[in-house]
DNA sequence: TGCCAGGCCCTCTTTAGGGCCTT
C-alpha cells in the first residue's frame, strides 16, 4: 500500500521533446524537476540530453535549445538513469501529466529502470481550482495565480518552477477557501478525476 | 520531406465530434 503523502511534498517535472509521441519515435532532450519538501523548493534537476538525431528547427525556435547545445551531452539512457535516482521514493505532478508521463515511461523502460509512484496533473487540477482562468495553458496560469516568472518558458527547469509554484498556489487557495489545514496528494489527485461542475461540492467535503 | 498522439472535457452528446494542452 503506498504512504499517504502531503501534497505539497512532490517532485514537480517538465520534459523538453523532440515531439509530440514516442511511439512514432520522438525523445526527450531536456529534463526539469524540482523537489518541493513542506511547501518549499529544496532541490533541483536539470539535464540536456542528446536524442542521437538532429532536432528539428521548429523545436530549436520553441525551446531555445540547439542542435549545437547538443552536442556532446549524455544520451537519454545516462541521464535518464540519474534521474530515476532523483524521483525515488516521491510521487511527481507535472502539467498536462499524460504528456510527459509518457516521454518518462518511455525513456526509463529503455533506461532499465521505473518508477512506482503516482502522477497528478496541474492542468486537470488548475481547471476545478480556476475555473475563472482564460484558459489553462501554463503560461496564462502563471499570470492568473500571481506566480512568479523563473526564467524561459519552455525550458524545463524553468516550467517544471514555475508549475511547482502554481501547484502550491491552487493547495494554499484549497486551504484558505475551504479552511483545511493539511492537503493530501491523493485528495489533489482525486479532485484532477472529480467533474469539474462537482469540484466545489469534493472540497467543501473535505472541510467536514 | 513530411507525416504522426492521446487523455480530458464540452456540447449542437452519450451509437460523436472537436477543442484544449503538452513538444
Amino acid at each position: 500500500m503506498q504512504k499517504r503523502t502531503l501534497a505539497d511534498s512532490v517532485v514537480v517535472l517538465d520534459f523538453e521533446t523532440t515531439g509530440l509521441s514516442p511511439q512514432y519515435g520522438d525523445r526527450a532532450i531536456e529534463i526539469g524537476a524540482v523537489l518541493v519538501e513542506e511547501g518549499r523548493i529544496v532541490d533541483r534537476f536539470q539535464k540536456l540530453m542528446n536524442p542521437g538525431f538532429r532536432i528539428s528547427s521548429f523545436i530549436e525556435a520553441y525551446t531555445g535549445i540547439t542542435n549545437e547545445m547538443l552536442k556532446g551531452e549524455a544520451c537519454c539512457e545516462e541521464v535518464m538513469a540519474q534521474f530515476s535516482e532523483f524521483i525515488a521514493g516521491h510521487n511527481i505532478v507535472a502539467h498536462n501529466a499524460s504528456f510527459d508521463k509518457r516521454f518518462l515511461d518511455f525513456e526509463l523502460k529503455r533506461a532499465n529502470r521505473s518508477y512506482e509512484g503516482v502522477c497528478c496533473c496541474s492542468l486537470l487540477v488548475s481547471r476545478r481550482i480556476y475555473q475563472d482562468s482564460p484558459n489553462h495553458k501554463l503560461q496564462t496560469l502563471v499570470s492568473h495565480a500571481g506566480v512568479p516568472t523563473i526564467g524561459s518558458f519552455h525550458r524545463a527547469l524553468a516550467d517544471a518552477e514555475m508549475t511547482a509554484h502554481l501547484w502550491l498556489a491552487m493547495i494554499d487557495r484549497i486551504r484558505k477557501q475551504y479552511g483545511i489545514p493539511t492537503v493530501f496528494f491523493d485528495q489533489l489527485s482525486e479532485l484532477s478525476r472529480v467533474d469539474k461542475l462537482y469540484a466545489h461540492r469534493y472540497l467543501t467535503s473535505l472541510a467536514d
